[in-house]
DNA sequence: CTGAAAGCGCTAACAT
DNA sequence: ATGTTAGCGCTTTCAG
């Protein structure tokens, strides 16, 4: 089956290509009769528009690139399904890839989308520092950043990392604990040090110690690393009485390793986490987590990027308000 | 910033486009010397190829579509990882889309795809008739489904759900349960009429009494027509031995309904699901699962593609054997 | 309102 | 071992 291409279709339709282009843009300079036979040859024959070739002459493909980490942790493929919605609307196609955590497959990751002659990009960077080289390839590319590792001179959309660590710690100090562990996060991310901020004030405030456990930049499994963390504690025998994980990931490991020590939450230690994924609303987990929220934040990156391509609007900066979602991981001290 | 073209590219370094190119594709017919001088002029200028100029003259794009009904499922977004990974090791570079459970997305990906010109796609079909639609847009482009709703002439890579459903429930008849429901599913699906005819062949077998709960196919959301279900069962106190659930998110929702009622698994109940997700390792959750192999799947069904494109092979079919992980959330009666 | 011609960035014969 | 030429399928001036 030999491709169907725009010359067969006018030649059906008895007009010339220009005609059948204009037909497919909806062009207002073609009558209506003429468009109704050009797309009745499209039709009869099947056809389907070459993107690549449009792109090719018409320098603009209605792709935007999106990048992040990995998409099967639930909580970037909640992200990436607002994203690939709200680009949806605004009638964007989306390519998106993962960068596993990996620096140099995030500059991969960019030349595959330049490549692709993508209109612009959304970027949920590994550190604050791969910015810096992003902008030599991304020149002057629209993009707009998700997440606290950005750097300095760039669009973004983030979420008050300081302020959720705050609130989950007030709340927790609030329920009358007081030894309250934090747990998780690898050093080196923006993100981390903002929660942490969170946290430490709160602890101040409430005049409590922190206790911190934080991955050295060199660990390459987080999450076996944190679940060694919390086992040790528990192990140790020194139950604290909340622990704030950095993550709702890194609340599972905490969970995990606590029911092997036959400890469980709420009953022997309260806990709450981070991201609002859909694991926290489980049955028989009901994890209280400070929400990220996902789908606002992504439908709000495509939005600052659609600006920027259709208007070029200059650079934004929107930090939005995390919510706490209370279930029932925390109790009463 | 203009862009960057293979002229510019030529041009500083004193060779034509052509050189260039088969520099580029690391042809053998260049001289090493030569190569070197393109690729510093590719480096000085930041040269990325334009990959759809080179589709539309070389007729390949090293893509491979790949449709699934949602990735945010974490069934598919495993599938999804399993599939990228293989590609990306027989260098295809995926192009992804959901149909969100929607025939009629199902088309508009397909078209959008084809208009990407990808070398091939592999799909995971809505149903079993959608494949004979589907066969009329892809001509005779290399492609193979992903499970079991696909048509009778097309390859294929699916596991064999009437033996999961078969040794799910033996297992279940062999901890002693007497009253086993099977719950979920969607009418018109083949997965679902496999899956139960493996459970009713071991009833049968056993002599027991087979309890279906299957949705009609007009049910919108499936999953809360699943936990109505559910939660109409428990409330009538009938509380069965054991329930095995079309999938592991179907699981989630019986037991969502279970807590309502102050039940628990294994405790007053047993129960197994299938797709063996992510979410059945979770602490507190440990559900026993028919496992479907997604990432040997996946590999299988990319490998299957790859030949066909490549050294077009015809069709071929693949039956893939279930496992059943056994966790802690069935015990003996 | 419609068409002819040029060209987007690249590769593939066909030279040399 | 390298260059020339001619498109790939589409959009976009520029002319009618």
């Amino acid at each position: 089956m030999k491709r169907v291409t725009i010359r067969d279709v006018a030649a059906l339709a008895g007009v010339s290509s220009t005609t059948v282009s204009r037909t497919l843009n909806d062009s207002p300079a073609i009558s209506e009769a003429t468009k109704e036979k050009v797309r009745a040859a499209c039709e009869a024959l099947n056809y389907v528009p070459d993107i690549a070739a449009r792109g090719l002459s018409s320098h603009t493909t209605n792709m935007i690139g999106v990048i992040v980490p990995d998409v099967s942790n639930p909580y970037f493929s909640a992200l990436c399904a607002s994203i690939e919605e709200c680009a949806a609307e605004n009638s964007y196609q989306v390519l998106l890839t993962n960068t596993l955590h990996n620096p140099d497959l995030e500059m991969e990751a960019i030349d595959w989308m330049l490549s692709q002659q993508v209109d612009g990009m959304i970027i949920s960077a590994y550190s604050p520092q791969s910015q810096e080289r992003d902008t030599a390839l991304l020149g002057d590319l629209p993009c707009v950043y998700h997440g606290s590792n950005h750097g300095s001179s760039c669009s973004y959309v983030e979420v008050d990392n300081d302020l959720g660590a705050f609130e989950a710690s007030q709340y927790l100090c609030r329920l009358g604990h007081r030894q309250i562990v934090f747990l998780g996060g690898r050093t080196g991310s923006r993100t981390l040090e903002q929660r942490l901020a969170g946290y430490r004030r709160s602890m101040l405030m409430n005049g409590l110690t922190p206790y911190e456990f934080v991955a050295p930049e060199s660990v390459q499994k987080l999450r076996s690393w944190c679940y060694e963390q919390a086992e040790e504690l528990f192990r140790g025998g020194c139950i604290p009485d909340a622990v704030i994980a950095y993550s709702d990931a890194i609340a599972m490991q905490v969970l995990a390793a606590a029911e092997k020590h036959g400890l469980r939450a709420p009953e022997d230690f309260s806990i709450v986490g981070f991201d609002d994924i859909s694991i926290s609303m489980l049955p028989q987990i009901h994890l209280t987590s400070v929400s990220q929220q996902k789908s606002r934040t992504g439908r709000m990156a495509v939005e600052r990027l659609v600006a920027q391509i259709k208007d070029g609007t200059g650079q934004t900066a929107d930090i939005v308000q995390p919510e706490l979602m209370i279930r029932s991981s925390c109790r009463k001290k």
